[in-house]
DNA sequence: ACAAAGATCCGT
DNA sequence: CGGATCTTTGTA
């Protein structure tokens, strides 16, 4: 029996932020669309965002209505619209009451949070659900062995201090 | 109540 | 390189 079709469990989200997220790249994003059909990708560009200090995250100024969500236990999908036209994609790590996620900036065929979004069907009706049933993480069948190249996060230069943080992390073929 | 800016993308 | 487009957030 093949790891092909093994959904990632919550532990694996439960670990420190940036672990999860070089951890994610070459596994499966994948996604039951509403009629029914299943699609998968292997996750290639991710971001980490992490911690009440991270000027870079949404969480940095506390609780509100958008950001309670990066609060939720590990495995909580954080969906959100940005620019009134695209939506992103991450998914919340860490443990409860710890504001942190991964943003899926990135999937093989779909460059870029937005497009990645819009090729897997995904908008805020997500936002605050668990991964399982109309989205979730497998392993693929044959581990990667690529390279991982961490880099500074893209759209962030208003966060100060954080935004030079190697919080990108890019999987190289 | 209002203004500003945003974890982006597309076309010029 | 500017425009699209609307939600969230801070400020009054």
């Amino acid at each position: 029996m093949g790891l092909q079709g093994m959904k990632i469990k919550k532990d694996f989200f439960r670990s420190n932020t940036l672990l999860v997220a070089k951890n994610l790249l070459g596994k499966y994003l994948c996604r039951r669309l509403p009629n029914g059909e299943i699609i998968r990708e292997r996750i290639t560009e991710t971001e980490a965002y992490k911690g009440f200090d991270d000027k870079a995250s949404h969480a940095s100024r506390g609780r509100t209505k958008r950001t309670e969500v990066m609060f939720a236990p590990a495995g909580t999908i954080y969906v959100y619209l940005i620019y009134g036209m695209h939506h992103c994609l991450n998914i919340v790590t860490e443990k409860k009451d710890y504001p942190a996620a991964v943003l899926i900036r990135g999937v093989e065929g779909a460059n870029g949070p937005g497009r990645v979004c819009k090729y897997f069907n995904i908008n805020r009706d997500l936002n605050g659900k668990q991964l399982g049933k109309e989205l979730w993480i497998e392993n693929p069948r044959i581990r990667m062995v690529g390279k991982i190249q961490a880099s500074r996060r893209i759209g962030v230069d208003y966060a100060g201090e954080s935004k030079d943080k190697l919080w990108r992390f890019i999987m190289i073929k």
